[in-house]
DNA sequence: TATGAATGAGCATTCATTCAT
DNA sequence: TATGAATGAATGCTCATTCAT
């Protein structure tokens, strides 16, 4: 007769991870409460003990997805302290891991990015925050770029253009990646990303 | 005897500019046919003497924008025969006639992208068919770049992925130039991108 | 440079024409103001020159049809002074010339019927008003009855509802007629009719 | 834990008994979906929790009148076996019953003709076929009466012509006293028709 | 805590009617 | 007189959210 414990959180992701699939499934905006609902296997309503909104559920989904990236990129750069296997890690392995959840699932990151920036709730605007995480992500890339100038490496080349392309070229490369699967070999594009840019960049 | 004579192809054009600054502000998701309808400065079911449904007007927005690239593209091209060149002017001019619509216009491309990557109706695929326009983006680039190779400027490298490469920098680019207009400049980091890029390739 | 002359009646009465085709076709319901232009070979706006609303049409239509008919009735009871055959003829020729038209045109009966039924209108009511015509068809069977009886043919039945049994009847064989054009032969049916119940009201 | 419990179908029922209140008010295509919902004392949106669309209604409302139709016929025939008085009571049990919910509910009949005789659609067409509900009909009468004819009661009559017959008058009636419930009497002017018709194929 | 029945704001679309030409 | 471009009232239907159980 005790009362049935939930740990709120656990319910929490497990809500986000169904709405993930079905966002990846049907896009953000054709996805309706009830879709996550069956998807998560529980009822409708009960979506709403947990989520404000659906906007609320989309804004906690957005974090997940960008905080996971963030959290495997800090990973990948403790592995090595050489700028130039920094970069190449970086890119391979976060396009392998892209490539490791599927294409369907890397289209979410196109609404994200729809939505985020239209974004102007101020309520919602410091979760979904693009301007931030791009910022976040120029940072860690001029961080081993500016190492690698010191360590010379690198020529001394403008650190924040240069990691606004690199991270366009890696966004560019998925957005092609998911209009045209069978063409973009993920793995070859990024080792010609790499050798080129580098190339290109490299003293 | 003589009814109000209109120009329907002219009017068409009119509705879909009307279409594209709503879309450019709104989004194209939270656009109402209502919208559309004052910004054009007519009634609501006029657009319906031009169009048959929402979705046409968002095929035909689409097809707009991206024919008038595909012909700004066609125009630049002409005008030198240098591959290095050619390349160089791709990217500057492209950003530039996109930096001089600005970014809530180029914003419309995320939705582009959004819509068309999902986008499964056959009736509607003829037309909305980011996969085709991107081969024939690609194919435009490979044709320089085999021209750049047997002349002898650039390295035998892969073309297609090369091209891959450099449309993903140009979007990727845009997204961020979207996200922080401030911040990104997209004249200078065109040329970061050229300077760094094409150095990787050249002999 | 005069003016183009047109008899208004005769031009309405091509409009009307065209209505009943298309009634006929599509329903009344389903008609629609352009359907009805388009049948009959002009401009949408000009029918309002004509009449002042789609109701206008319809009770016009409606008028028409009605007329048409007493007009027949009246045709073929002047053909013979005896009657038993009066009836039989009234039946016989009333069922022929409906199914000269054919049964698309009769279903707009149904129509008139599901419209007159309801119609509150008192504008229209004074045209649409099938309790009027109706009394007026039973008044022509109990005028043939009444003459019957006193002429010592039929026996002396109750002319009111007599009348409306063999209208009833008529109405009915119509409808199922519509529904079942292989099955019901008009004519057949109505020999069946006719000899069944004559024999029954004939002295 | 437990969410409200509704009878489905109960609730079903009394939405569709609210429609047909409504439509026998102002008519099947008058009726729009807020004055069923208004009715049936709910919301707009409810409705469409139990039926798919104002269609699906329909076509259940018409299913539920002809069923009842079809029920009522078929007790009546089980209270006796002489085929004179199943004619008999078939007539006059039918009209009591349609004269006991009333000429706006019988005018409903009008309504469902109409719609039946042109309705095409082949996903409503198991539903709303009145070619096949007036087969069941004339089956039914026929079958009474071939039972007449062989126990000799009544003349070798052609017995779908004369089923053909009974149901016309039955319906065209009907069609009388929904215009004129003053005049016409449904017993009396069945008992005229019994009588009348009756007297006809009787040996 | 969990649920799904109920709801109505919101929207795309239709079509009778108007009116400038 | 004839026209069809323009219009907006009207309506069926969807879906996020609420709330009684």
């Amino acid at each position: 007769m005790s009362p049935k414990i939930v740990n709120k959180e656990e319910k929490k992701a497990e809500i986000i991870h169904a709405a993930m699939i079905v966002f990846a499934k049907r896009g953000l905006v054709k996805t309706k409460m009830i879709d996550i609902a069956e998807q998560a296997g529980i009822g409708k309503g009960t979506i709403y003990e947990y989520f404000r909104s659906k906007e609320d559920i989309f804004a906690t989904a957005f974090q997940y997805f960008f905080s996971e990236m963030t959290t495997a990129i800090e990973s990948i750069l403790a592995d090595t302290e050489d700028p130039v296997e920094q970069l190449k890690l970086l890119m391979t392995e976060s396009l392998n891991s892209l490539q490791h959840v599927g294409s369907d699932f890397a289209a979410i990151m196109m609404d994200f990015w729809a939505e985020g920036i239209r974004n102007k709730d101020q309520r919602i605007l410091s979760i979904i925050n693009l301007k931030k995480i791009y910022e976040n992500y120029r940072r860690t890339i001029r961080t081993i770029l500016e190492d690698g100038i010191s360590k010379g490496v690198f020529k001394p080349v403008n650190t924040l253009y240069t990691s606004a392309v690199l991270i366009a070229a890696f966004d560019g490369l998925i957005l092609q990646w998911i209009m045209d699967r069978e063409l973009i070999d993920l793995e070859k594009v990024t080792n010609v990303l790499i050798s080129n840019f580098l190339e290109g960049i490299k003293k």
